[in-house]
DNA sequence: CGGCCTAGTGAATCACCAT
DNA sequence: AATGGTGATTCACTAGGCC
């Protein structure tokens, strides 16, 4: 095994190991570890093919290493690696481990039955996700990663501040809006097809290296993949040990990774966001109970008037649909924005429904 | 026990039933309810509120568990209350509980292990979430939904339009966001104290109902607490059984869903899907008249045709079959569909059969 | 070079009824 | 229980070609 490099303590740093992840583990040296980065297999037990409205086959992920026979099989396979990577964290070590709602549960599950300390789970809120196509369920438009300390006790590193300037100066909140990894940054073979299916963003990795780790710490991620952690720890400046079964993966990660370089310090700070005004649906001024199923609302001009229905909906004398639908059927117009266009009664006067779609607006700024 | 009103099979309907919630749950009528919403207590100090499988009460005030034991007591209540609840569920019944990092992922797991399916989890985005003062973690600004059908072949109920239309024409995604339950909403006790430590904001079993109930559909609280389930039932037009210990909350819950009014019918009613709309046979168009055997029918894209027959099938170059069937031949697609893909000539212009089924629906509804 | 249009795609547990 | 026919269903974003 070319694991070692010098003597039983030495770390095989910045490199991609060879083998089965929980085999590798057990060959390091206990105790070497600041920080762990999983992304296992989420056991998605997919059943027929997928297509799109339009016909198109929907690529799934349906590689072999996410056949599992079992729960039972899938947990045995979550215990044994869960604890390899236990023994690796240093005491004050931490973990972070990535899924969807096929594995996070028994993941989680597991983590705690291990006395790893779970510290938060975090929402990635993906901001282009794939849809429903069939619309038999919700947009599946998130993953969760729970984030633990080695015990109850570790004192897990968590740069507050920093966060928080990546931020805009507000606190960071356990629900991270951030785009799924496409376009140039997204990696293809020869072929030009994606070298693999699941990339994670780069950005998904800058943000939890920043926050939890520091310059100098060792980060291990053994379900390595094309590398997106070893990429942005070197950017950053930390090391990495990353550990991937499959030789074409190793040499894309490889191929990636020596091209990377590593930030000037000052250059860190520049992954800000542009705020567009968030989009308010109708609906949610029913639901907040702003606005009552039953209540009427009236036309600026006076001239109409329909009521509200449970689903956000408008009903007017023959015409029911949005609120824009509506008033522009009335108007006879092409278009119409609701917004403006009608009223609720409040006082005895007329108050156009805008007024409460501010009202959430600053509430969302908060 | 007041729990039953008539015969073995009577429901207490719109009640709020004292008890242990296992055992009330086991004291009625198996497969008799559309959807459950739990929000089980969340923390593992337990503070003896629980009680084992076989009802002997754990005694956790005196006790100082360690971590493992307080999982698998927790574990074990997990375990009973699900087991009652799949219990009264009807075939298509569903699902929700929510919970915290502390303990979604056991309850997951478990859902999972029971053979529940899980559907979707679902993150409440909270708009105005407590702070971390110490700035040690991430803002706890989520809590974690799940969806789950009673098992993975049950029909489970979504209505996905009215979803869609509560969020302006988008298909309705698996994060929402809401605010947490304050102000007017916010029940207070005699001495001006919140009278419930953790009340859900109605708007988000308004987006449940809607969601995944209709009119007219049996839901079960086992952990009513003040009532938010009830509430919102009630306006929307369902039916509740609620389920609570505590004679405080009860009482609370009592006096809030009296002075609830269910909002208008027309109110209730929420756009429908086209799943919805009564079949129209393709051969009723030509024993109609509407379309004559031998007419020549064109596709959408104007690349292909087809002669129409007496028996309501389609003849083309070399293929023939339904609507359906020669028109996925010709674009060699694994499916088409037929209404929107086949158009007619009228007044040398394309028109979509379709226009011809809703002419028929439109009388149907007369 | 910019604007406009078309094509493609992403960790997905994605029908239902009649026979 | 298994089969086969009908027919319902998508959002955000990127890349690339054309004008």
């Amino acid at each position: 095994m070319n694991v070692m490099t010098k003597g039983a303590d030495a770390l095989p740093l910045n490199q991609i190991l060879a083998g089965d992840c929980i085999d590798v583990m057990n060959s390091l040296p206990a105790g070497s570890v600041d920080l762990i980065f999983a992304d296992p297999p989420y056991n998605l037990q997919l059943k027929g093919e997928l297509h799109r409205p339009d016909n198109s086959r929907v690529d799934a992920v349906d590689d072999h290493w996410d056949q599992f026979d079992s729960f039972r099989v899938y947990d045995q396979f979550t215990h044994a690696w869960l604890k390899a990577a236990r023994r690796l964290l240093k005491p004050n070590g931490a973990i972070w481990v990535i899924g969807s709602y096929h594995n996070i549960f028994r993941v989680g599950a597991e983590l705690q039955n291990q006395g790893y300390w779970i510290l938060n789970d975090v929402v990635w809120r993906k901001s282009n996700p794939m849809p429903n196509f069939r619309g038999k369920r919700f947009t599946n438009a998130h993953e969760t990663m729970i984030w633990a300390g080695k015990d109850e006790n570790a004192k897990y590193t968590f740069n507050y501040e920093a966060l928080k300037a990546l931020n805009e100066g507000i606190q960071m909140r356990s629900d991270w809006v951030l785009p799924i990894c496409t376009g140039h940054e997204r990696l293809k073979d020869d072929a030009g097809d994606k070298a693999h299916p699941t990339q994670k963003p780069e950005s998904l990795l800058h943000r939890i290296l920043v926050g939890s780790t520091n310059p100098g710490d060792v980060i291990l991620d053994p379900f390595f993949g094309t590398g997106t952690t070893g990429a942005v720890a070197k950017m950053l400046g930390r090391d990495f040990i990353g550990i991937e079964r499959e030789e074409t993966y190793r040499k894309v990660a490889a191929k990636r990774i020596g091209k990377v370089r590593k930030f000037d310090r000052d250059a860190l700070q520049t992954t800000t966001s542009k705020r567009a005004e968030p989009r308010v649906p109708f609906g949610q001024l029913v639901e907040r109970g702003m606005l009552r199923p039953g209540e009427e609302l009236y036309s600026l001009n006076g001239r109409h008037k329909a009521k509200v229905r449970a689903d956000g909906t408008l009903i007017g004398a023959d015409v029911k649909g949005s609120i824009h639908q509506v008033g522009a059927a009335y108007e006879g117009a092409p278009s119409c924005n609701g917004w403006t266009y009608w009223c609720f009664k409040k006082d005895g006067k007329r108050v156009p429904i805008d007024l409460l779609r501010q009202q959430i607006r600053a509430e969302m700024a908060n």
